[in-house]
DNA sequence: AAGCTTAATGATAATGATTGTCAAGTGCAG
DNA sequence: CTGCACTTGACAATCATTATCATTAAGCTT
């Protein structure tokens, strides 16, 4: 009656593999396009739905970090060492890394403050660097 | 030599003060699309594009809020002169205005120490709320 | 090792939010 | 009132992400 169950559960593929090591390797956010660039840069063939899925996989158990960034593009990286934010060049979309212990702090504060739990955050500070700024002229 | 330049500015048109209007009554985080259908539903004809056109025009002289949901929509609410946080709830969306002047002063002195000039900044705490995260059961 | 069940993959179409285009409309200084 | 630059709106174009579905392969079972 009963067909044997063959199995049931997560699999280890060589696609996953490939995913989980690029993400190992990269060490910080990266949209799921430029992980598949940088797949195939390799040669590691991994299809572009399944970086996608893998991924998403991934966020589902928390074994990544998913941040939105502003333009909606949603970026991942593996959980979750060192936190950090990013400086950028409104004009010239020049990126720098920031890190900011008190602001970690701050907001873990706020969330406690309000009840609320499991808090995640994201900082961007947007201006014009120094090479852009120069001449700059906006009302 | 010169045109007699007609005139130069921004000019209020019957468009925008329904956005604006719009924005105004519902007091709450929405999408470009809900303010649209909003905006439909009281027979105030707004082409979608001039919709998306007017919260980007907002949202860069500040007059609106802006921020980007889990899923990668952008949501506008009206948002008062002084420059303050979010605190949202990533299930039930319960928001919650958080002042943070040493967050202020932070981003102004990493944008000045790296050269960056005419800087703003977003901070967004993501998180469960007290209710939400109740009986909360995520790995 | 071979069979077998079903999760996983990949090529591609579909979706949906947002932006670009451009002819037609309109606020407002003169 | 007039003219022009700013705006609008209908629709095409983008672009990230998701759905589809036939094919491949992981890993129990025997």
């Amino acid at each position: 009656m009963k067909p044997p169950a063959a199995q049931v559960g997560v699999r280890s593929t060589r696609q996953r593999i490939a995913v989980l090591d690029a993400l190992t390797r990269l060490d910080d956010f990266r949209s799921t396009q430029e992980l598949h660039d940088f797949l195939r840069s390799e040669s590691q063939e991994v299809g572009l739905a399944t970086v996608y899925r893998t991924l998403q996989a991934l966020s589902d158990t928390g074994d990544v970090d998913v941040i939105v960034r502003a333009d909606g593009e949603s970026v991942y990286r593996l959980c979750s060492r060192h936190h950090h934010h990013h400086l950028v060049c409104r004009r010239c979309r020049a990126t720098v890394e920031v890190q900011a212990p008190e602001v970690e702090t701050w907001a873990e504060k706020v969330a406690t403050d309000n009840g609320f739990t499991d808090a995640h955050h994201v900082v961007e500070i947007w201006g014009l660097c120094a090479d852009c700024g120069l001449g700059e002229d906006h009302s």
